[in-house]
DNA sequence: GTCTATAAAGTGATAGAC
DNA sequence: GTCTATCACTTTATAGAC
């Protein structure tokens, strides 16, 4: 999978990470490559040596974030298929393998916490569009697995519902990341606002009661549908 | 409320038409002036001497339509809670006046279906960064009455939960405009894609599912929060 | 690799003729 | 109200000196 290399060094470095801070504070098409050298303390000549076009950049900030995170959903998972290899893995580890990733490897990130859920939500927003292809064929690869995992779990719901109530979920989780100015406290409750973990929570109860409501129709063919999460 | 009247005649409307058409096709921003104009087949001064700026223009598309479907959102909250004056409205109902407004005025539209929804997720989406001041005041006025109700109907549940929970359903709701592509048969499966309808009742089943879930904690005050729905 | 200077095209807005 | 021409500015990208 790992096709895309992310340097570290000097400059190249500085232009990634002034970059991302900018488009996630401003949004991907309103931020110049100008804007970008600025804050990166570069020239201007910096980004298209480096990354060829505008475009290449923007594809390596969000291929530096969706790489990782992709990588971690699927393992996630394999270890939760792994685990319960036997029946049908419970829905609310699912759940969790899906959406954990994406708010683990902020500490990881040099983002501040709001920036980074900012970001995250705007590669997700941005789907309805046309992410550069890299970008792409790597989120690509997330759905179908997921899909068959959430048809495994709940085997007794018509595919066509489940379809659509999985793109619920999807829709609530990426609004999640996109108005992240309620999940802004990193620890439980110190000022007021619950931890990231009590969210995620919340999430993961509200996503599975919808997911899971009225498993008693009888079972079909595992859906094939195509998601953007 | 009707404070932004939308006209009816010549060159004005042909711009409102073309700018709504570009901005649901390619997004708020990647839409120049000389786009719309050369679409409307009107010089480019027109957009300035008709709207004072692209910005007026742009806060005229999105009053457009979020003017009407306010105005129903509030309309049919008003007659919920005529018709249930005693006791709490089903949940059902309020999701439903909070949801069939934005899909019911697209038949009243010149836009195809496709392209009207494209254009309400954008609407809503922008939100995160800051949407013109006018079309933000008009939206704001749904939340808190809508926030009241569903606190009403679900007296059981913790304000906070409920919060929470109607933030999940409101980026379901996104994600249901945004991607479309799903929601695109006019009448029930005549080429195998649900109907509107269907669509509709099968997101209201879900969430309200996740809003009602565990209603069992003691009685709270009805949650103050802003949202952006 | 880094930088300045500049090319080539695009942007929103406006003055002023009709 | 409509239109052309144009202003002042910004955009991405690149050539070429260091």
């Amino acid at each position: 999978m790992r096709a895309v290399t992310i340097p570290e060094s000097g400059s190249k470095r500085k232009l990634l990470d002034a970059a991302e801070q900018l488009f996630a504070d401003k949004g991907f098409e309103a931020v110049s490559v100008r804007d970008i050298t600025q804050l990166a303390k570069t020239n201007v000549a910096a980004v298209n040596y480096h990354f060829g076009s505008r475009d290449g950049l923007l594809s390596l900030v969000m291929m530096r974030y969706m790489l990782p995170v992709t990588e971690e959903r699927l393992a996630r998972l394999e270890a939760i298929e792994r685990k319960w290899a036997g029946g049908g893995a419970p829905l609310e580890e699912i759940i969790d393998a899906l959406v954990r990733p994406l708010v683990a490897h902020m500490e990881k990130s040099e983002l501040s916490e709001r920036l980074f859920y900012k970001l995250l939500g705007r590669i997700f927003m941005q789907q309805a569009d046309g992410l550069p292809a890299p970008v792409e064929a790597l989120l690509r690869q997330v759905p179908e697995r997921f899909t068959r995992a959430f048809g495994k779990a709940l085997p007794t719901v018509d595919s066509e519902d489940l379809i659509w109530r999985i793109h619920f979920m999807v829709g609530g989780m990426i609004h999640l990341l996109t108005h992240q100015n309620m999940l802004h406290r990193p620890a439980r409750g110190a000022s007021g606002g619950p931890s990231m973990e009590t969210t995620l929570s919340r999430f993961i109860r509200y996503s599975a009661v919808g997911l899971r409501d009225g498993a008693e129709a009888p079972v079909k063919d595992v859906p094939q549908a195509t998601f953007d999460f």
